[in-house]
DNA sequence: GTTTTTGCTGGGCAACCTGCACAGTGGACG
DNA sequence: CGTCCACTGTGCAGGTTGCCCAGCAAAAAC
C-alpha cells in the first residue's frame, strides 16, 4: 500500500519534468524501463497519482486575488448551498468543516473590489447566515505534495 | 492575455485526459496539429498552464485528515515561522491572509489522533501565538479548476 | 486601398517513444 | 528446496514528436 523510495523518486522525477517520458525517467533513475512502467501503472491504479492534469494558474486567467470564506450555514440547508456554491466558478473548492456545522472555501477574484461581486453570488442563498473572508496577501508556501510524497516513502 | 475559447477546450481535453498527446487533441478538437503545439506552447510560456505534474493523492499516501489551520503570529516574527512551517511536510501550503496579522494553513495526518502530532509540531515555534484547527469532513467541492477557465474563456 | 503581420492549414521527414512480449536472474517466503 | 515475484535487458511494429515549409485568409498597419 505505502509507497517505497523508487516510486518517492518516481514521482519527483514527474513534479520536476512533467514531459518527461518512461524511457527517459527509467534511464534518470537508473531502472528498467519495464519497471518504471509497472510502477507507474501501479501508483495510477492504487490512486497514489491520481493524474497529470494541467496545473492551471488563476492569475494567468485575470483572477490574480485568492481568499478564503468560512460559511455558517442553516440547520439542514448544507446541500443546497453545497450545490450553489458548486455552481460558482470562481469557488476553487469548498469543505464541510468541524465547528459550527460550517464550510470553508476557496475562491478567486479578478480585483479585491470584484470579490465583493464573488462573495455576492456566493452568499446569494438563504442557507447561508454569516460568512466571514480573508483575503490572501502571500502564498508563503503554495500548494506542494513532494515533501509529503518523500516522508511517505522514507526518504 | 486571456485566453479564447479554442485555448479552453484544448485545457478541458487536457484535464480530461492528461495523457493525450498533441496529435491526438488537435484531432479532437478539429483543427491542425501546428495550431495545437502553438497554443501549447503559449499557454505554457504566458504561465497559464504551469506544468503538468502528477497529482497525487495524500489520502493514498497515508495521510487521510485534512484540516486548515489557522495561525496568530507574535508581530515581527512572521518570517520564522514561515520558514519554520516550510520544513513541516504534513503542511501543504500556506498563506499569510488579512485579519490580525495571521495565516492560514492547510495540512494533513494520518488519522485525527496523529493530527494532535502534527498541530504540535507546527505550532512548536515561539511566534505562534494561537491556534485555531477547523478538521475536513468532507470535499463538497474538490479543488477544480475547469469552471472557472470556462468562465475565462468566454463560454 | 494596399502592404504587412499574424495565425491556421496540410504535408513531409527523421528520430524517438510507447505498448507489448519474452527469457533470464536474484531475493523472499513457505 | 521449489515457487512466486519484481526487476533486467532486449526486440519489434506502430504511433508520435519536433521541426520545417508553402499556401491562405483575415486582421492590422500604413
Amino acid at each position: 500500500m505505502a509507497i517505497d523510495r523508487l516510486d518517492g523518486r518516481l514521482i519527483e522525477l514527474l513534479a520536476e519534468e512533467p514531459r518527461i517520458g518512461v524511457l527517459e525517467a527509467s534511464r534518470r533513475l537508473g531502472v528498467a524501463r519495464g519497471t518504471v512502467q509497472a510502477r507507474l501503472d501501479r501508483l495510477l491504479s492504487q490512486g497514489v497519482i491520481r493524474g497529470f492534469g494541467p496545473d492551471v494558474d488563476p492569475a494567468a486567467l485575470g483572477y490574480p486575488v485568492t481568499a478564503f470564506a468560512t460559511l455558517e450555514i442553516k440547520q439542514g440547508e448544507g446541500p443546497d448551498v453545497r450545490s450553489h456554491l458548486a455552481g460558482v466558478p470562481e469557488v476553487l473548492e469548498l469543505h464541510t468543516i468541524t465547528g459550527h456545522g460550517d464550510m470553508l472555501c476557496r475562491l478567486v477574484a479578478r480585483s479585491n473590489a470584484d470579490l465583493q461581486r464573488v462573495i455576492d453570488k456566493v452568499v446569494g442563498i438563504e442557507g447561508i447566515v454569516r460568512a466571514s473572508t480573508a483575503i490572501v496577501m502571500e502564498d508563503a508556501v503554495p500548494l506542494r505534495i513532494i515533501p509529503l510524497v518523500r516522508q511517505a516513502a522514507g526518504g
